[in-house]
DNA sequence: CGGTCGCTTGAACGATTTCAACACATGTGG
DNA sequence: CCACATGTGTTGAAATCGTTCAAGCGACCG
């Protein structure tokens, strides 16, 4: 595979070829039904049909992107869930963001940049794949296309600014709380669960690599977090019981359900 | 001005309204001297010219644009540095980024969004002012440009993240190292200042709100770094003696001088 | 001159990390 | 089947990093 954004894990996974047999047709895109989300037009998506060179399965922890590398495509989220991390030299890891359906993974490969992060699947996922090299004809041939391209990018702007914020300003619980209300969320939004629970497999070592906790901190402060009835998380699920409770305890304010452009 | 990017400070300074008389035409832009910076070309500039409906200046302390409102225009950078912060109901306060010459102020605004951040002079700056109505308009007509705004968008993207994992993963020191990094060498890529010292008054209470520190941890780490040889950074200015070791001691990696595209 | 701003210092306190151990479930190979 | 390793969560205790409170200093300004 010359392509460089092999997908060997460094943690878990065993190695497996994206199977792009079958492949879902842009008309008939899952994702005209999330709420959380406004599709494009019929003409826009067959456009698009057209621009998407196949589709691609990754296993829960596999890599899609590894950091450092210049990859020669770029992913939209079909179905699934991952992050986005960077590795310091020492082996510390900070994780950028989650991507939910409909994002888009891997911008940077588009300018031809070396990737600043890598990303891995938390669940097993469904990407849409795109040539970087066709890439430039989106701006030419479709306008629409393109403004969403940079709503795109800045909304995922805003929400890097978000975890800023909480990382900067928030103590360990607020951290917690915030991150349970947003994936919660972003859950809801994107039809990967219901209304205040959201059912994903995150470690507390995940968390305390988002929220720049220490693992042990993470625990205790995740029980006192149980113990206020605030935010119940385990292994496998996030559960907010009283969402208005939650946000304000974080002190979010905007508003969470702006509905998102996808491609 | 039922314009909703009132420029009148919270904090220092007194109302001034904008003059803009003087317009430096595009095609003698002063930034494409920039080596940071790569200029568009001729035709786009004429082009930009024509969507750029005037110019603005603040002096320092005032604010160009306010959190929560929904503004009308976008910004450029001319001259001069800005930055970008979040406030919380409690007061408590992030700088989120800087922005120097070459840079879009209040991307959000292209989207009708509620902006979730204000933006306030650092310097005295004269910025290009663009209408939000006509921004579709810049999609449609010149996909050259439409492409560097996501580019732009992109970078900015990347910027942020790489704070976040300052404040995530790096310790008081080490953000201190990383930010003072930052800054000389973005104010040498866009002219503000020559290799090694940005000349610019930086409070050690903004540096704080920036690093998410308090002010009186933040002055004895700035004493500690000024100890080790390795930044000394004063009200009006930012010294790295030694930027590689400044630059391994924060743990940074990736080029510093990727040319940007501007607008 | 009083007042504000920015910086500095000391001391006590508290949040968070680190070190170390253990419990529990799962999977694997002998 | 057991023995063993691995991944995840939990707990206690000590150490460290960073915050808070409180005070003082010099520069600048009206």
């Amino acid at each position: 595979m010359a392509d460089s954004d092999d997908p060997k894990s460094l943690t878990i996974a065993s190695r497996q070829q994206p199977a792009s047999a079958d492949r879902v047709p842009c008309k008939e895109c899952p994702l005209i039904h999330c709420r959380g989300l406004s599709a494009p037009d019929e003409g826009q998506r067959a456009w698009i049909e057209a621009f998407k060179s196949s589709e691609a399965r990754y296993v829960r922890g596999e890599q899609v992107l590894r950091q450092g590398v210049r990859a020669t495509r770029l992913f939209t989220v079909l179905e699934g869930v991952l992050i986005r991390y960077r590795l310091l030299e020492d082996g510390r890891r900070q994780i950028v963001n989650f991507l939910f359906p409909g994002d888009l993974v891997g911008l940077q490969a588009a300018f031809e940049a070396e990737l600043t992060h890598s990303v891995e699947a938390m669940t097993d996922v469904r990407l849409c794949v795109f040539p970087r090299d066709r890439f430039f004809d989106l701006a030419v041939s479709h306008p629409k296309l393109s403004f969403d391209l940079t709503w795109m990018a800045a909304r995922e702007e805003a929400a890097l600014e978000d975890h800023l914020v909480s990382l900067g300003q928030r103590n360990a619980q607020e951290r917690l709380a915030y991150l349970a209300v947003f994936l919660v969320q972003r859950g809801a939004a994107t039809g990967v669960s219901r209304e205040g629970t959201l059912r994903l497999t995150v470690t507390q070592s995940q968390i305390a690599d988002m929220l720049g906790l220490s693992l042990v901190h993470t625990n205790r402060s995740l029980q006192a977090l149980r113990r206020l009835k605030l935010v119940d998380w385990t292994l496998s699920t996030i559960s907010v019981h009283d969402m208005e409770a939650a946000r304000s305890f974080a002190q979010m304010d905007g508003d969470p359900y702006i509905p998102r452009p996808y491609i």
